[in-house]
DNA sequence: CACCATGTTCCTTG
DNA sequence: CCAAGGAACATGGT
């Protein structure tokens, strides 16, 4: 499901539903989903721990956990298709179950079908993330000199965390079409200029999937296929009904600024669309 | 059968 | 040593 604006909002929902909430036995069903604490510590030093928190840092998901005033913390990153929600114990958990949680009410359920995602309760991994794109901490001149850095195809320099967190493979497309900036170009050409452009987008994308994400009606556990609509769909409901992403995923279509067909190229053996008329350098 | 897929880490190559 | 490219992880959809 995830990339920044998917685990905010998920961590907004969490943050509504889980404070409060004791663990009474953890179950793990994916021993690698679980790293690199052994499953029988993992399970243990969580068991009675209630939730006091949850929070966000790049795409992780931050538990903070308290027993007796005594904290943990527990970091969890959803990967590719994880999710993770809270149902009615007399639900039955899903095919690709992770791990899952039971609580004083209700069962926590970290589900993953490709089982890329983590659960750990180790948060080294924090320490060496870059800028959060919506925080002070990410500034456009700090960007532009990191970008100078490096010879790297732009697009592909966005999707390492060191210059900024939490810009994934539609999000970094999303935000250079907006930026009107050649994906492919290195990323030491762009101008300052550009550089600007490229910020200012790269929060105004981020910020408008959240916006968009807090205001569907998402189904967490997926029964109506309705978390679907914070990726790819529509506005359901809205009188627009109107292409959320703009080049993503578009290949061939026409550009909704030009006309001009959307292409895809592969970079770093990932996607990229963008419109050749509209993105060009300078 | 072929090719594609929202993320991250690790290994190889130059 | 470093930067860049690609594979690997695992499962499913089209």
């Amino acid at each position: 499901m995830p990339e920044l604006p998917e685990v905010e909002v998920l961590v907004r929902y969490l943050q509504q539903v889980l404070p409060g909430r004791r663990i009474r036995a953890v179950t793990v069903k994916r021993p690698k989903s679980v790293r690199p604490d052994s499953v029988a510590v993992f399970e243990q030093s969580l068991k009675g721990q209630s939730v006091v928190s949850v929070t966000r840092r790049a795409k992780y998901l931050i538990f903070e956990l308290e027993q007796r005033s005594r904290k943990t913390q527990m970091l969890g990153h959803l990967g590719m298709t994880g999710r993770m929600y809270v149902q009615p114990k007399a639900d039955s958990l899903p095919k690709h179950t992770a791990a899952s949680f039971e609580l004083d009410k209700g069962r926590f359920v970290f589900e993953d079908t490709r089982y890329f995602g983590r659960l750990s309760l180790c948060l080294e991994l924090l320490a060496k993330l870059g800028p959060e794109p919506l925080s002070e901490a990410f500034n456009s001149s700090d960007f532009f000199r990191g970008l100078q850095r490096s010879r790297q195809a732009i697009k592909v320099r966005l999707l390492a965390s060191d210059l900024v967190v939490g810009v994934g493979n539609i999000y970094a497309s999303e935000a250079l079409f907006r930026a009107t900036i050649d994906p492919r170009i290195p990323s030491n050409k762009l101008t300052r200029a550009q550089a600007k452009r490229l910020h200012a987008a790269i929060q105004a994308t981020l910020q408008e999937a959240i916006a968009l994400g807090s205001t569907l009606p998402l189904d967490w556990s997926g029964k109506e296929g309705r978390d679907q609509l914070f990726y790819f769909g529509r506005e359901s409901g809205a009188k627009s009904n109107e292409e959320r992403l703009l080049v993503y995923g578009r290949k061939g279509e026409p550009c909704h600024r030009c006309g001009a067909q959307i292409q895809r190229v592969v970079q770093a053996a990932r996607s990229t669309f963008f419109c050749v008329r509209c993105q060009k350098t300078r």
